[in-house]
DNA sequence: AAGTAAATTTTTTTT
DNA sequence: AAATTTACTT
């Protein structure tokens, strides 16, 4: 077989250019799946390269899968020696590197060190704080590790983020020594957060020729794909890993760049060419996916974004039908509709699938909720993973301590649940000796039941129990993975606990255990495959390894829709302050990130394209009054269908005679969209009033609201309605969001960029129009 | 030490 | 509104 007939003369030449670098910047839906596939089995049939000197890394382990997948697909009949390429995520990469050579670091790192997720990192950054007495009001551990994560993914040590002077944060110093204590605990723990998989393994390659040398000659073509979503670190690695040989393909689009919150670094895309002098580009623009309509609109709205180097996608697909708009009443509302649009859709094509795409998680449950009353099957990715719930963690975290007792994370998490009578002056005391000694707590047990001193025989006894559990679960990690979590739930005494609970809840919990073991069963079958891998797995999955493709409807945050199609998509909850998010809401370019998560979520659809929108919503349980995301604003009105019922704001929009809506060429450049934007304070209040003088009338939709955005009135105060920009001397610009209270007592909540929301009294903050 | 009641917080997106 | 944390009882 050959495997370029089926190409495009683009898609062709990527992947017959298998030497030397090589950038394919590839448009939404323009193939890219197809080509890194056809890449591969090109390289491994017609170049003969062996399978063992390619790598190719992708986002998420199902990605990997799905690539597995389909290049096996295009190489059945060929005759080739067995053996299939590396395909992994980065982490994963950089873990099967470390698990080999983490000991050459001389770090007191050993191979068989612990992985901390996002919790176990959190929980640790929680004992640091503690620990030196730093008040968690004042110095939140979220955030704390957001700052000590971002800078790791800078490259910076704690010493270096100490010094590092720029902006005066007065938490800096504390971060800073924050830092420094969880760097070293990390250590003492044998254990690595997310961001030092990545900084260990750019770091041994970095310090030993030996192990570079050994990478550079295992990995001669090497493949990276959603390369505009790449880190600092990442690129470290591709270059060390590209020393030898510049047989390097990017895939990417900066219009799909949506993880800069997390450290991406979109220069790594577009200064390709100059990190690699000889590199080839190639642009794949012809979308195979979408409707001519869908690329319209979607590409009218990306188009606002300044910071962009523009190019057109075009299609030969059917124009297709308009994007259909809904106005809800509130989130309930909103639900039900997409719901009955699915069923519609169903009678007219049985098996479509359907993707409801939201900003948020929490948005979730109301889909949910509706989904499952009108018996409505659907696959749910990301929120509440399996590996999150709370029973397999603890079984995950016995299995830990099994491997890496000095684990003191997972050994709070566990010492005493089930309860076995390991209470908080026991706990107290274990800490006490473990620092007196300089041991880990593991140890430090070791040492009170020696040497009792302070306390009670009935303490020594459930310590002595608990080393017991331990130890023996110690001694299982050779045999079957599937005995090992059996014996951790059983010895634990985790499952005559839910047992003897007695309750249904505690049943679901046993059941999601069972799911455990036969997950662990999994792993009893492969050879080279044992406990440790099994455990890395359960850190390593990636929310999006959940979607099911044989899923009717899928429910998922926009974000995980990434990559994925679907001839039924409904982009739900577009207002702004939830989609664009409030916290993105006072930066331009997070506002540029929002809107391509925007123009990803667009893009996922193949035929039908529904955006919808309610005019109220309930957070944390209290109603709020919405308003219409900017981002629909900046779809083209030709295009849309309004199904609201009643007037909608869409309605109000474009009959309004002030709208003047300047539309040039559709691919020329054309000025930002000059039509009526609800992002002035004046538009908003005009809205909402045209509103209830119409729902006066008796319609049906939301008559009763009384939103803090319905009561403004435009005569009292008209600067400060939700929607206005302000500006306080010390926060900077800010966006208004609620509005509360009259006269001298109005209260604004106000969100600025980096102070996040701050609630202010009109009459003192002294805030100005900006 | 463990269970219950009260208070407090929570929502950005994720490997 | 729900979940988690803290305070208070037994």
């Amino acid at each position: 077989m050959d495997f370029l007939s089926d190409l495009n003369p683009e898609q062709r030449v990527a992947v017959e250019h298998t030497e030397g670098p090589l950038l394919i910047l590839a448009g939404a839906g323009s193939g890219k799946t197809r080509v890194i596939a056809h890449r591969i089995a090109y390289l491994l049939a017609v170049k003969g390269v062996p399978s063992w000197n390619i790598l190719a890394v992708t986002f998420t382990n199902k990605a990997a899968q799905e690539m597995r997948r389909r290049v096996q697909e295009l190489l059945r009949g060929e005759q080739l020696a067995p053996g299939i390429p590396w395909l992994s995520t980065f982490h994963s990469l950089c873990v099967r590197i470390l698990r080999q050579d983490i000991e050459r670091l001389n770090q007191n790192y050993s191979r068989s060190f612990t992985i901390y997720d996002q919790d176990d990192s959190a929980r640790l950054v929680r004992n640091c704080l503690s620990d030196l007495g730093y008040d968690e009001q004042k110095l939140a551990p979220r955030s704390v590790q957001a700052a000590i994560s971002n800078a790791k993914n800078r490259g910076q040590s704690a010493v270096a983020y100490a010094a590092g002077a720029g902006y005066e944060d007065p938490r800096r110093a504390s971060i800073a020594k924050v830092f420094e204590i969880y760097e070293e605990r990390l250590r003492a723990n044998n254990a690595l957060d997310f961001d030092d998989l990545l900084i260990k393994a750019v770091r041994v390659l970095r310090k030993d020729r030996e192990v570079r040398e050994k990478y550079n000659n295992k990995f001669r073509y090497i493949l990276v794909d959603e390369y505009q979503d790449t880190n600092m670190l990442q690129f470290a690695l591709i270059r060390l890993l590209t020393e030898q040989q510049q047989n390097i393909c990017v895939v990417g689009d900066e219009d799909q760049s949506i993880y800069k919150w997390r450290g991406a670094d979109i220069s790594n895309i577009l200064d390709f060419e100059k990190h690699f002098p000889n590199a080839k580009t190639i642009r794949l623009e012809q979308n195979y996916r979408s409707t001519q309509v869908i690329l319209d609109v979607a590409g009218a709205v990306v188009q606002n974004n300044i910071a962009r180097k523009g190019k057109t996608l075009w299609t030969s697909n059917p124009k297709g039908e308009r994007v259909r708009y809904y106005q809800a009443p509130d989130a309930e509302g909103e639900a039900r509709f997409v719901a009955a649009k699915i069923i519609e859709h169903r009678d007219e094509q049985y098996d479509i699938r359907a993707a409801v795409l939201y900003r948020t998680n929490a948005q979730s449950r109301v889909f949910e909720e509706v989904m499952r009353r009108v018996g409505l099957a659907y696959n749910i990715v990301g929120g509440f993973s399996f590996y999150e719930r709370k029973e397999v963690r603890d079984i995950i975290a016995y299995l830990k301590l099994a491997l890496n007792p000095t684990d003191s994370i997972a050994l709070a998490r566990v010492i005493n649940s089930p309860p076995r009578g390991i209470g908080k002056r026991t706990l107290d005391e274990i800490d006490r000796r473990a620092k007196e000694n300089g041991v880990s707590h593991w140890q430090a047990i070791s040492l009170i039941i020696e040497k009792p001193e302070t306390l009670n025989r009935a303490a020594i006894s459930a310590l002595k129990n608990f080393r017991q559990i331990i130890l023996r679960l110690g001694e299982l990690v050779e045999g079957q993975v599937s005995e090992i979590v059996k014996a951790a739930i059983l010895d634990s005494g985790y499952e005559n606990a839910l047992k003897s609970e007695n309750t249904e809840e505690a049943q679901g919990r046993l059941e999601n255990l069972q799911e455990l073991v036969n997950a662990a069963m999994d792993y009893d079958k492969l050879d080279d495959e044992g406990l440790r891998e099994f455990i890395d797995h359960a850190a390593l999955v990636s929310d999006q390894d959940q979607y099911n493709p044989d899923a009717q409807v899928t429910l998922m945050t926009a974000h995980s829709a990434k990559g994925l199609e679907f001839p039924l998509v409904f982009i739900v909850g577009l207002e702004n302050g939830l989609f664009p998010h409030s916290r993105a809401a006072t930066d331009v370019e997070e506002l540029e990130e929002e809107r391509r998560l925007c123009y990803v979520a667009m893009t996922r659809a193949q035929q039908y394209l529904y955006v919808t929108h309610t005019i109220k919503r309930r957070i944390y349980g209290r109603e709020i009054a919405s308003e219409p995301s900017l981002f629909l604003n900046e779809m083209p009105p030709e295009s849309i269908e309004d199904l609201s019922l009643g007037g909608s704001w869409l309605y109000h929009a474009r009959g309004s005679s002030k709208i003047n809506l300047e539309r040039g060429e559709p691919h020329k450049e054309r000025k930002k969209f000059a039509g009526k934007t609800y992002d002035s304070a004046e538009s908003i209040a005009e809205f909402f009033n045209q509103r209830r003088e119409q729902t006066g009338r008796g319609s049906s939709v939301g008559a009763r609201s009384h939103g803090p955005v319905n009561s403004s009135d435009p005569n009292a105060g008209s600067e400060f309605v939700p929607g206005s920009y302000v500006r306080h001397a010390k926060y900077g610009k800010g966006l208004v969001l609620r509005r509360e209270g009259e006269g001298d007592a109005l209260k604004l909540t106000v969100t600025f960029a980096g102070y996040g929301q701050k609630k202010l009294i009109q009459k003192y903050a002294g805030l100005k129009p900006a």
